[in-house]
DNA sequence: GTCTATATCAAGATAGAC
DNA sequence: GTCTATCTTGATATAGAC
């Protein structure tokens, strides 16, 4: 019988990628245990609940965008075009995986008009990338225009991750990707 | 075109609405009964299996989309920003709710993956709208430009759904409709 | 066609041994 | 910290009476 530690840490990785791949009310408690190798009983010792883990999933995933996404918006060392494109990239990496979806979005339309606890830490996410977004567009565009275009640009990023999803072609993203750069000198 | 709906029918149309609110994997089969006034023994009298419900209700919402919706883009009658218009509210009369989602990419992120039969449907919904958006753009533009317009205007609706139902404000639909319609002359 | 009753299984969650 | 065992509830689905 194995005896292996787990970190909590190692369970919230574990879970953010079941959580993408098969939803939240789609995923059981069991689910989660078998991926990180844990007996149903032992995973309660973690989390006491299925909305517990979602919560620390989705602040883990704000509290990286916060780190490492976010940030380079600021980054003197780019030019405009840079920064967007390292911005969505990092963005990518941090928020989709190869097969599943955006776990904010995803999450957010599952649970739009439940009561869960995690529904301000998605509104928080969105808000962040938006204005993240923003403020590149602010240096070429005055206020209320980058505003909006930086709200176009998520939109048009999550209706592409659904359909590249949909029809299994990653071209609906790529040409996101180009058109909004492309608004940027 | 039945002029008498049957009792299937009124069950499909009811079904409807309780996957648009609650998403197909959080709706019980008690659920769907309960919204139809039956008993749980009794709905399966019309449909053996939740997967079969959910194939006949994006079947009916395809076909209500190929009557009402998508020949909008031939109405002789109308000019492009007409056309562009009705077709626009009519999808969203059709694929929206008060307050639940777009049924079509709900069901479509939710199932990303997994072997359901409706699959195939969601695609053919999503091809059609795109399909019937660059009929109208291809009017005043080139093949493959308006191709690509037309699939960043669903891209763009989708995305618009997501965060007007995320922070409970219809602003970012309406300007996705503004800025659609304002690519026509 | 609708009901009640029930079988079967999975889900969320807890208790207690080791 | 991990396990097995168990409780309770809710889910899918079927059987059979009216």
């Amino acid at each position: 019988m194995p005896l292996i530690k787990t970190s909590k840490e190692e369970i919230i990785e574990t879970a953010l990628k079941v959580f993408r791949e098969n939803g939240y009310y789609h995923t059981s408690m069991s689910d989660l245990a078998k991926a990180c190798g844990l007996q149903k009983g032992s995973f309660y010792h973690y989390f006491d609940s299925k909305e517990r883990i979602m919560d620390a999933v989705l602040s883990k995933v704000l509290h990286t965008l916060k780190e490492e996404a976010f940030p380079i918006a600021d980054d003197k060392s780019l030019n405009d075009r840079e920064r967007m494109q390292k911005l969505m990239l990092t963005i990518g990496k941090i928020m989709l995986q190869q097969n599943g979806g955006c776990i904010a979005a995803n999450t957010s339309l599952e649970t739009n008009g439940k009561e869960v606890m995690f529904r301000k830490t998605i509104k928080e996410i969105f808000l962040g990338w938006e204005l993240a977004l923003s403020k590149i567009f602010s240096n070429q565009f005055p206020e209320g225009t980058s505003k909006r275009m930086a709200e176009q640009a998520v939109m048009e990023f999550e209706g592409a991750v659904m359909l590249s999803q949909l029809h299994n072609n990653d071209q609906y993203l790529k040409d996101v990707f180009v058109r909004t750069l492309s608004k940027l000198r």
